[in-house]
DNA sequence: CGTTGACATGTAACCGGTTACATATATGAC
DNA sequence: GTCATATATGTAACCGGTTACATGTCAACG
């Protein structure tokens, strides 16, 4: 029962050849001759063969794995982006290697070093981490494609196209008739929101340049948006839309308007970034992000380095799409 | 610049000892002086020395790696499944390797057997899967935890308490005082959908034997909610309240009954299973699983096994908890 | 017929760790 | 001082693949 695995000697033996000759049948070598091929066939069937991936990759120096570091994402995303991941790499026979970063740099450090040495690449995304601590993150002899990370020289760079996102969707709210917008970021130190919000300002300054900027910090938290607009009508602020960084505080600007009786989209219209599966439920407007295909298009360029592809390094922003529902009609 | 990185062997000429020393210090072992473990560690860190994995778990046979094949899951439950995993694994100081399996029974043993060799163990979720496909589908000589799994009496077996869950439920819809509860069933074949019907008619027989017992079957879709519950309207049945087999399919029933103005709750109760983040927006009832303490624990049982503890196998049921909100308020 | 080259196969070193066993040194008992 | 014992370290074989190089075979060519 318990006996152990056959190897490529027992091959050998079995197919009266030598192991140079199966493991050439293995790795699909010419100068194989046919009826050689077939016997070797033959014995690792009779003997249930299946390589050893750790000897292999000893002297191969490959592993055929990539690592995925990602930060703690909200559910939805994180399974998304995963999906895309996982499709491109069992297309071209690669494994995926997960693990979870937290906010922490010194634990990002951690994560990656535990990859080291048994994958060919990495695929990171770090939106809270700042550009030195990443650099320090990255093992050097490692190559790396990042999603959604700070700006860096030695690496392909794969982003949301957040000014794009925003633009959309201010432009849409201003085409609704709204005059006083009122922004609620997200964290600061935040990749995302960073972006998210000087483009805010910018499509403001562009498409209207007489109408104020307001920006107010939240934490991507439904309850930071609740907490953000209870905020807003205490100080009797006027506004008649919310754009929100991500959904989830959308949802939370939402939920107060509401229970104080303050009409959407009517009185208010309110927008989100992201389109999580909820937001469609709610006739949420928002800025759809695609991350399965960030995903897919990640591994799929690493695995092009890893195999020689010489494509320059860039900086890629994936484009998302304005979605338009309940909350910001008339 | 590309140097090739430092060896074992490199260290053990640096610290002026032998290569046995080196790894004695590296794996804890007992038998090393003081002075010599402070002279291999310098040496370590003065080369940058990182452990070779492959030839690590080639000479043990062991990876440190543990695979997770998962079906396609709604984006929500991947996620949190994947957290409670990565963060028991982590602990342990075991990486993951993650695949998703399609539906097909032969991708799936595909998807198993490109982790052969590659891990020391499996995580299998399954709902999808016959018990016939799945033990075909494990490779025998890999020790393995199903999550939410067709019964079998080789591997531990984690799942979710339906009978318990839906018995929580329906014993809350009673106690609201309703009598005409309608079942939205999952898709026939997979597990948890049979096992909530199930649960769902013994519970009525149980608790209320002179109510009438109604399941009618969807696919876990919201459009399958929304369909069922127009149907039911079109076939002019009476009911006060839908208890679907998932979240999804609860808000697919909400959307429809509020667009024909149908009042929730005082009219139609409506509840779901899962507690998916949405639910709480949407003021859902619903019964709560906790996805990530089942990940956690089956990747907890799984290392206990490997590392030689003998807990007999059982099937192991985690108890959801009921969450009761405004869609089945009076 | 001898030489050359293409093709097929085998031999053995190598990848970078782990570890059984051998050896060396210190400690203590008698 | 001798011997037993505990502790510290080194030597070399081994894990299971890959592959450079050597060897052997055969056909074609001058």
């Amino acid at each position: 029962m318990a006996k152990p695995p056959a190897t490529i000697r027992d091959v050998a033996r079995h197919a009266g050849l030598s192991v140079a000759s199966i493991s050439r049948v293995l790795n699909g070598h010419n100068h194989v001759h046919p009826d050689t091929r077939k016997k070797v066939i033959e014995a690792m069937d009779a003997l249930g063969y299946i390589p050893n991936a750790a000897a292999r990759s000893l002297s191969t120096a490959k592993s055929h794995a990539i690592g995925v570091v990602l930060p703690d994402l909200h559910g939805e995303f994180f399974g998304e982006v995963v999906r895309g991941m996982d499709k491109a790499a069992s297309e071209r026979g690669y494994l995926l290697l997960l693990s979870t970063m937290h906010a922490d740099s010194r634990l990002a450090h951690q994560a990656m070093g535990t990859m080291r040495g048994r994958v060919d690449g990495l695929i990171i995304m770090a939106p809270q981490l700042s550009a030195e601590d990443l650099a320090q993150a990255i093992p050097a002899d490692l190559p790396a494609v990042l999603i959604n990370s700070p700006a860096d020289a030695t690496h392909y760079n794969l982003r949301i196209d957040n000014r794009g996102g925003v633009m959309l969707m201010v432009r849409h709210l201003l085409a609704g008739g709204r005059r006083n917008i009122v922004h609620l970021a997200g964290y600061s130190g935040n990749l995302d929101a960073a972006e998210r919000s000087a483009a805010f300002r910018e499509a403001m300054q562009m498409l209207a340049p007489d109408l104020p900027v307001r920006i107010i910090e939240g934490d991507f938290t439904d309850e930071s948006g609740e907490r953000l607009v209870q905020q807003l009508l205490a100080d009797g602020t006027e506004f008649d839309a919310i754009f929100a960084a991500n959904d989830m505080m959308a949802l939370g600007a939402l939920q107060t308007l509401r229970t104080v009786g303050i009409e959407v989209p009517s009185k208010v219209a309110v927008a989100g970034f992201d389109d999580v599966p909820m937001a469609r439920h709610l006739g949420l407007s928002t800025v759809r992000v695609d991350m399965a295909g960030i995903g897919e298009r990640a591994v799929r360029r690493l695995i092009d380095q890893l195999e020689g592809s010489t494509e320059p390094l860039a900086l890629v922003r994936q484009s998302p799409t304005l979605v338009a529902r309940a909350t910001t009609g008339r």
